[in-house]
DNA sequence: CTGTTAGCGCGTTCAT
DNA sequence: ATGAACGCGCTAACAG
């Protein structure tokens, strides 16, 4: 084939082997009632002929395109990849491809992609919500078109929706009951917009664990940002001015708490002996910065799986109904030198 | 519009507003020659009536699809999501959509995901090639058919394509100069796949500084592996064994020097003090080691900006003739205290 | 400025 | 097991 020149389609296939397109259609797709020999004949001319499917046309008469949209607040972190990849492998085994787009936290594009999945006619979307969205008004137009839609990680409360994510109440409970174990009294907890579930549940963790040790909660040692690393920096600064120091710091994200650590130690403060630290993600950094740091492990790659299967799943059985119902995973809490008290 | 209802086409718009489909479509894509009025009143009624354009039935026609296909070799690197944001930005303001995939450094998933870009009928593809890629005829299909292929970073040597990317040799002479200049004389270079420019050229640069500073390249102070984190571990241990050690490492990434370093530290090797570290590609990791990380560092963000402008502008003199050519972008070189001979 | 007509390539009836 | 005919929804060509 030279540049310029016309895609052949079934349509030439047929004319040269001098039967119907029908049948050559349903020799490509497999379709049970055709000859072997002539279905084994039409797929060697096909490929002879460099014939590729137009996805297009098909699409147009199936109503149907084998694509899944993926919404997902950034794709740089190393938990965000593995969940992809986990997605990809799931929905690749199935024959459905992935349209993948960031919402770079912010609900505007996250809105602009959603309108860009609805008008490629996606059959599924998965969704990971971004920082300020406040409501998910821009998914309802795939509902009205019984298009599943699934959420992951981070989730919106609400019923009509599959989501799948961990328990980030109980996570943080632990983490901080952890902190509290090893005689922490005064704990700062930082973290994000309360708007979504992973971080408003990990405060109401962090809050419950202290009731339950009969700490009393400060709204002032409570900071919320974006926990960026840039965050992080302002944070230890925060933290730098309270009188008294707080004695211990759990992060909501690890890379904030590896940059807030990095300035408390610039600034003198010795890492654990002054103040204890946790993290959540279970980041590559965390084994990287001294001393390495606690956090909660959770595997993205088993949650993009997940998720998927549950999207499959959908898809199978479109015409049943199907009630929307929340799957949790499996999390674990990793200890290290970061938050244990030297004797 | 409720569930299992059909989908308003331009002929529901045109039936209820007495006009035909044809001024309907026109008044859509705001076409000149329609009168205001009509205009503004059949998107008004589209708007109304939730009309939903169809681009599958567009595209069939149209015989495009405003999508552009990117194949990566991985997600989650810092400098890779850059890359996409990127791109993904310049291409959303030209109107393209963006359809991502990963090859996971394997050939065998760059071809299928080439072939499901294919037919999926992206109007363009931007590559950064797997390690284990000996060859581009999967792209060869996208040249017959006129459809613009364009290198980034891991680029492939041959004209036919356009290829952007940073002077891989000339920063890898700096690095290594700069380690001669704190006086180093058995640098060790680890590297991967020398089927990439990336990776084959930071080795003719760090021979040729070796050359012109009249030491002697020893093949055994090169460790070819896949640069990953496990691979930086055992790059250390290969270096414990060498007698006498080398007294300085030239990493061609930052994940794997970041690793070896840790071992080589739990071995009781003193950095900078023992050896001196470089790596490459400015990861944030950089800063948080210590000692903090001598590297290269270069924008993926501005890459991704450039790769995607080539690309439009090749979609827009799509009739022309493109000579393929070559972008070198800038870097620059980032001196910290892992490279520094401490007096 | 607007309408008529045709066809993009495919999958799916309903025949035989 | 195969073919004829239609239509998915849209846009481009041609008229007027």
């Amino acid at each position: 084939m030279t540049v310029g020149a016309k895609e052949t389609t079934i349509y030439d296939i047929a004319a040269k082997l001098d039967i119907s397109a029908a049948t050559v259609s349903r020799a490509l797709k497999d379709h049970p009632r055709v000859n072997k020999n002539t279905k084994k004949l039409i797929v060697k001319t096909a490929a002879e002929m460099g014939y590729l499917s137009n996805s297009f046309a098909s699409n147009l008469r199936k109503k149907s395109s084998n694509i899944i949209g993926l919404i997902v607040p950034r794709l740089n972190s190393n938990f965000m990849s593995d969940v992809i990849a986990g997605i990809e492998k799931v929905l690749n085994n199935n024959n459905y491809n992935v349209f993948i787009s960031q919402s770079l936290e912010t609900m505007t594009k996250e809105i602009s992609n959603a309108n860009d999945m609805l008008v490629n006619r996606v059959d599924g979307l998965m969704v990971s919500l971004a920082y300020d969205t406040t409501n998910i008004n821009h998914f309802e137009p795939f509902v009205k078109r019984n298009i599943p839609v699934i959420f992951f990680d981070r989730v919106f409360e609400q019923d009509d929706y599959p989501q799948i994510y961990i328990d980030n109440f109980k996570a943080a409970y632990e983490i901080t009951a952890h902190l509290i174990k090893q005689g922490s009294k005064r704990i700062v907890h930082i973290t994000a917009s309360q708007l979504r579930n992973v971080y408003s549940d990990r405060l109401a963790g962090y809050k419950k664990a202290l009731e339950d040790n009969n700490l009393k909660f400060e709204e002032a040692l409570v900071i919320i940002n974006n926990l960026s690393s840039e965050a992080g920096h302002e944070a230890a600064n925060q933290i730098l001015k309270m009188a008294p120091l707080p004695d211990a710091v759990f992060s909501a994200n690890d890379i904030c708490a590896v940059s807030c650590m990095q300035t408390l130690k610039k600034n003198g403060i010795r890492l654990p002996d002054d103040l204890l630290f946790a993290g959540f993600n279970n980041d590559p950094l965390t084994c990287v910065i001294e001393p390495n740091l606690t956090t909660i492990n959770y595997k993205g790659y088993e949650m993009g799986e997940v998720a998927a299967k549950q999207m499959i799943s959908r898809l199978m059985n479109k015409d049943e109904f199907q009630p929307a119902h929340n799957l949790i995973l499996k999390y674990e809490l990793i200890v290290r030198e970061s938050s244990l008290r030297n004797k």
